[in-house]
DNA sequence: TCGTCCCGCCACCCT
DNA sequence: AGGGTGGCGGGACGA
């Protein structure tokens, strides 16, 4: 049985100590590649993902959709991923440049092209001719930003999130542009919106894009410097000779908390009952320092700039050598900031790390392997 | 106040 | 017909 918000009284009271920011969509992305980057898991159920993770199977798709356009994952079967992994996203992103560049050499040269219209300005027309019975995973269906079509199929597909997140990166990649605004964006990858409701609802998108390439910090959100207005700094590969495109799930943007918990039960809006233990998914700000901390002396990048490495304890050899001594104590760092989980499920997570860290560093230093307690 | 984005309804599509 | 998929926008949260 369904309720509408205002049909549910006993939905409508505000869980106090819910928090909107152990529900993001960031957040969830983050914990979704933690999960899965460890390597055993090469098919990912949908359900199974929204089980483990706590989150209701919608919140999966947001979030494949966006992994799937930058080649982390692809799509198997129905309810199925294959586990494709970072090492897929630098030739996923050349062909997405390739792909941006042919379709629409020019365009990319000018933001403010007024070439760029938005195909759904006559959305409304509502016309049902040529209804595309092809599959979901029809790739052939062109991804150009800029292209008109008319069947309401591909007018679906043109909005789609994992569309969207190709177009938003080709912006990019094929503009030679560091940062965008929001506005901009919206423009560019959804059209000149007719009303403010509609730009309204394509901004919403833009920052479920965002907020799932933040988090694999593809991208950053910023401002832009004369206006202050909100904007996306494309974070890559670019500047970085490939190199440092390393990403660390485990925390993410800088905005955001890192999660206390790999799965969000406890935070379920208006409907969960105050757990019993309540101080497992708090203190977000406290998480935030200890994963920076414990980002900032692992490093996230590759010498090799043909390769690279994604993930927690991504090696990293690039500036290694300042890293490590810019760390004044790994040992001690890793023992002080080690977080108590309260959740089974998230302590043998923490454990992998910690193995894998220790791993890496024995590795990377010729060490012998660390004795974390 | 306004930027941000969670949440879930429900239309669409596939099997 | 039933279930999977995901567009969409209301409205809550947080700065």
């Amino acid at each position: 049985m369904l309720f509408s918000p205002s049909e549910a009284p006993e939905l409508s009271a505000r869980h106090h100590a819910y928090s909107r920011k152990q529900k993001s969509l960031g957040l969830l992305c983050t914990n979704f590649l933690n999960l899965y980057s460890r390597g055993a898991t090469q098919v990912i159920g949908l359900d199974e993902a929204a089980s483990k993770l706590g989150v209701e199977r919608r919140r999966i798709y947001d979030i494949v959709n966006v992994l799937e356009s930058v080649g982390v994952l692809a799509r198997k079967a129905k309810n199925q991923y294959t586990w494709k992994g970072f090492d897929a996203i630098p030739k996923a992103l050349r062909d997405l440049k390739e792909e941006g560049l042919r379709e629409n050499p020019s365009n990319f040269d000018n933001k403010n092209n007024n070439s760029v219209k938005d195909n759904e300005d006559n959305d409304e027309d509502d016309s049902d001719c040529n209804p595309n019975t092809g599959s979901q995973n029809d790739t052939s269906i062109p991804n150009g930003i800029l292209k008109s079509t008319t069947s309401r199929f591909e007018r679906r597909k043109e909005k789609s999130l994992g569309l969207l997140t190709q177009n938003f990166v080709k912006l990019f990649l094929c503009a030679n542009v560091d940062v965008i605004s929001l506005d901009d964006a919206a423009k560019l990858l959804l059209g000149d919106a007719q009303s403010s409701s509609v730009m309204r609802t394509k901004v919403r998108r833009l920052y479920d894009i965002a907020n799932v390439l933040s988090s694999m910090e593809l991208i950053e959100k910023t401002h832009t410097a004369d206006t202050r207005k909100p904007a996306f700094r494309w974070l890559g590969l670019k500047g970085k000779s490939d190199q440092s495109m390393g990403v660390l799930p485990l925390h993410e943007s800088r905005k955001r908390a890192f999660g206390t918990d790999v799965t969000n039960i406890c935070f379920k809006r208006n409907k969960i009952e105050s757990l019993v233990d309540e101080g497992k998914c708090q203190n977000p700000k406290e998480n935030q320092i200890k994963a920076d901390q414990l980002s900032t002396s692992v490093g996230t990048s590759n010498s090799d700039p043909g390769t690279y490495q994604f993930g927690p304890f991504a090696p990293k050899v690039y500036g290694f050598e300042e890293k490590v001594s810019q760390t004044p104590d790994l040992e001690s760092l890793a023992s002080t900031y080690r977080p108590e989980y309260h959740n089974q499920a998230l302590r043998e997570l923490f454990v992998h790390y910690m193995e894998a860290w220790k791993s890496w560093y024995s590795e990377v230093t010729e060490k012998k392997p660390i004795q974390i307690s």
